[in-house]
RNA sequence: GGAGAAAUGGCAGAGUGGUCGAUUGCGGCAGUCUUGAAAACUGUUGAAGGUCACACUUCCGGGGGUUCGAAUCCCUCUUUCUCCGCCA
């Protein structure tokens, strides 16, 4: 949620930012201005008047000690006609206040001034590419049919307990998994980050302020019973940890990680790209979230860019870096990076990473602030990224590292997972 | 799941209808003293809205109610603790 105060006072660049992403604000934030107005309004004549009644109570008091009872029946009725009309006001300002929250939630975040325009995916900034194209033989097989011929991934048993889009890992499958975990999470711990093992189920209030809610309600599973949600990230949980929260200047900056399984319903996503690991409804992700001060967010993003971009290089797959133009962000993001590997078979590239700075976007939802010395309570920035999810790498690494003895591990993984080739 | 108790500022802990945004202690900050530090002493120290700044308003777990007036009384929800039951 942008800042009320910041749309007041840059109106003209909030508007101008917004449409990197070719989003009209215009008619939106004169709408929140004009509510603005009349809220200020409302609540001071609101606040006048309650004013009058506390004096008036006051009052009264005093005047029964004094044992002045007709005195007192006199205010009391006044009082009476006070509260009528500021009762009023109240349910006047309240509806105020909703509908300019309403429209407040509707703008997305203003994107960095380095984001490109556009609108669709293609129109995203490749900004950086390494690592060799795999030479596959021309019977290369993608990973759905290597799963199942290594017996790795059983997506129809996955069917059976639970629907699509829910695979049943094995034997080596199973045991890569576990390694990848394990290496990610190592990989983030010596990157200065610490390890969480968030709940995965989360309330609401939790879910809104991460701004899965209101809008993104139909992607979350729900359990009705309890009303609790399914995480869709580790994000979500993560990050809520410092929600209402005061950090002192000498917290910052907060380096988090965490491993979830992620519970995504992809809602409308049929039809092509869903094939075996490429989308799925139960995955596992290792989540990197940092919450910094705002003057250092910007140099945050590049070091988790770099994280990002080291492990996968260990990983020893070819990937690319691209900066989503503005259409493309995701709603609060004001710069995000997306990594893909490449998967050989498939000969495509995969997305298995996102990172973006929400700068305040998130904050101002989580009343997430620091003081500085002596100052009043300001928002900080958030940021976070996948550092990383596991199916795409998954997908890359078995089509990539295919032979005809069998899937070759690289090396730095092969600590984790006990073997070095799957056969 | 059953019975009882409780929820107050960063923490501890008073406050059972007006003088309470809230006694006090600890912690934090500033100062005095000191070469410096500690100790001692003095002052200061929650958040939101609002204002040029004040004023003013709201907040004592959440929501609702009674009253001229609520941290204090009533209803309700949530959470925590103790006891019992069940259990990885």
């Amino acid at each position: 949620m942008l800042q009320l105060t910041h749309i007041r006072e840059k109106t003209e660049e909030v508007i101008a930012r917004l449409a990197i992403r070719n989003f009209d604000a215009k008619p939106l934030i004169n709408q929140v201005l004009s509510l603005d107005n009349d809220r200020r309004k409302t609540q001071n004549e609101l606040d006048a008047l309650l004013n009058e009644a506390n004096i008036i109570a006051k009052q009264v008091g005093d005047l029964f000690k004094q044992g002045k009872k007709e005195d007192a029946e006199v205010l009391k009725n006044k009082s009476a006609i006070i509260k009528e009309s500021s009762t009023k006001l109240a349910e006047q300002l309240k509806s105020i206040e909703e509908e300019q929250q309403q429209a407040l939630v509707q703008l997305p975040n203003t994107p960095h001034l380095n984001v490109p325009k556009g609108k669709t995916p293609e129109e995203n900034e490749n900004i950086h590419q390494e690592g060799e194209l795999p030479k596959l033989a021309a019977n290369a097989k993608p990973h759905w049919e290597l799963t199942s011929q290594y017996d790795l991934i059983d997506f129809e048993l996955g069917v059976k307990l639970t629907g699509a889009g829910f695979p049943v890992y094995k034997k080596q499958g199973a045991r890569l998994q576990r390694a990848l975990i394990n290496f990610f999470l190592d990989k983030a711990i010596a990157a200065g980050y610490t390890e969480i093992q968030p709940p995965i189920l989360v309330n609401e209030a939790s879910a809104y302020a991460t701004g899965q809610l209101p809008d993104k309600e139909g992607q979350m599973y729900l359990a009705t019973v309890d009303n609790l949600y399914l995480i869709p990230t580790a994000e979500v949980p993560i990050t809520n940890m410092y929600r209402d929260v005061i950090l002192k200047k000498e917290q910052l900056p907060i380096k988090n990680c965490g491993y979830t399984p992620c519970f995504r319903r992809e809602a409308g996503s049929y039809g092509k790209d869903v094939r075996g690991l490429n989308r799925l409804h139960q995955f596992d992700k290792i989540e990197i979230v940092q919450v910094v001060h705002p003057d250092k967010s910007y140099e945050a993003i590049e070091e988790m860019r770099d994280h990002v971009a080291s492990v996968l290089r260990e990983l020893e797959l070819p990937f690319r870096i691209l900066k989503l133009c503005g259409g493309d962000m995701s709603f609060a993001s004001a710069l995000t990076y997306d990594f893909e590997t490449y998967s050989g078979a498939q000969q495509k590239w995969l997305e298995v990473s996102s990172v973006s700075n929400f700068e305040t976007f998130q904050s101002n939802r989580l009343k997430l602030r620091f003081k500085e010395d002596g100052g009043k309570p300001q928002l900080l920035h958030t940021l976070n990224g996948s550092a990383l999810a596991l199916p795409r790498i998954v997908a890359s690494l078995l089509e990539n590292n295919q032979t005809s003895e069998g899937i070759k591990i690289p090396k730095s993984l092969i600590p984790y997972t006990g073997f070095s080739i799957i056969n």
